[in-house]
DNA sequence: TATTGACTTGTCAAATATTGGCAAATATAA
DNA sequence: TTATATTTGCCAATATTTGACAAGTCAATA
């Protein structure tokens, strides 16, 4: 498993029929950055994900989703107690979530 | 929610009656340090887990889940898409862990 | 096979983020 | 007050990530 978002944005890239080369700019990147983006070599900011979606016509949020869960795999990746750990952090989500 | 491993470092210090600055030598850092990781203002090194867990009796395990529930709620808090990205995350993990 | 265009890879300095260490502050007890 | 334990703030040192560029591969095709 590389990444999710990588991947996702490579397949939407593909499918509007666009360059590497015209979307880099869009995000202020030349085309080795956002080639080692797709490919989950380097992590796109988090604050270009809605503008990445924007030029891509995804959803945003999904475009998110993969994004966080692909940093979370970054940690858990290789660990051993890696469900457990989801396990506790899903807990403490709700409980943050509960207490707005 | 601030540190699940941090609370849990302190709890299992206090029981054993020792003070920080017993501690903090074995881990090769001084009170202030340890200090701070108790209350989750720094990250323990992943590699020193096993160690802490020795010196306080712990299970290296369950040190190592919360400590990774830890990193994983840092990265998720506070995101709209946590719940699922969670999910997606999960599921890498499982596929992962089959393909071996 | 030479050229072109799209993409990929490697390197390395620059930018960011994290940590370590110290000193001073705070807290509590005697 | 003094002593001990812990906490906090600061900033230099260290580590990690990023940006930029050059050179590389690959496929299509003239």
């Amino acid at each position: 498993m590389k990444s999710q978002f990588g991947e996702k944005i490579r397949t939407l890239r593909e499918k509007q029929n666009l360059y590497l080369r015209q979307v880099a700019p869009l995000l202020e990147m030349d085309t080795a950055q956002l080639s080692k983006i797709e490919k989950g070599m380097r992590q796109l900011k988090r604050e270009q994900i809605p503008i990445i979606a924007e030029i891509l016509k995804a959803s945003s949020d999904e475009l998110m989703t993969l994004w966080l869960a692909d940093q979370i795999y970054a940690v858990v990746k290789d660990e051993k107690m890696a469900n457990e750990a989801m396990q506790v952090a899903e807990k403490n989500i709700n409980q943050t979530k509960r207490k707005k």
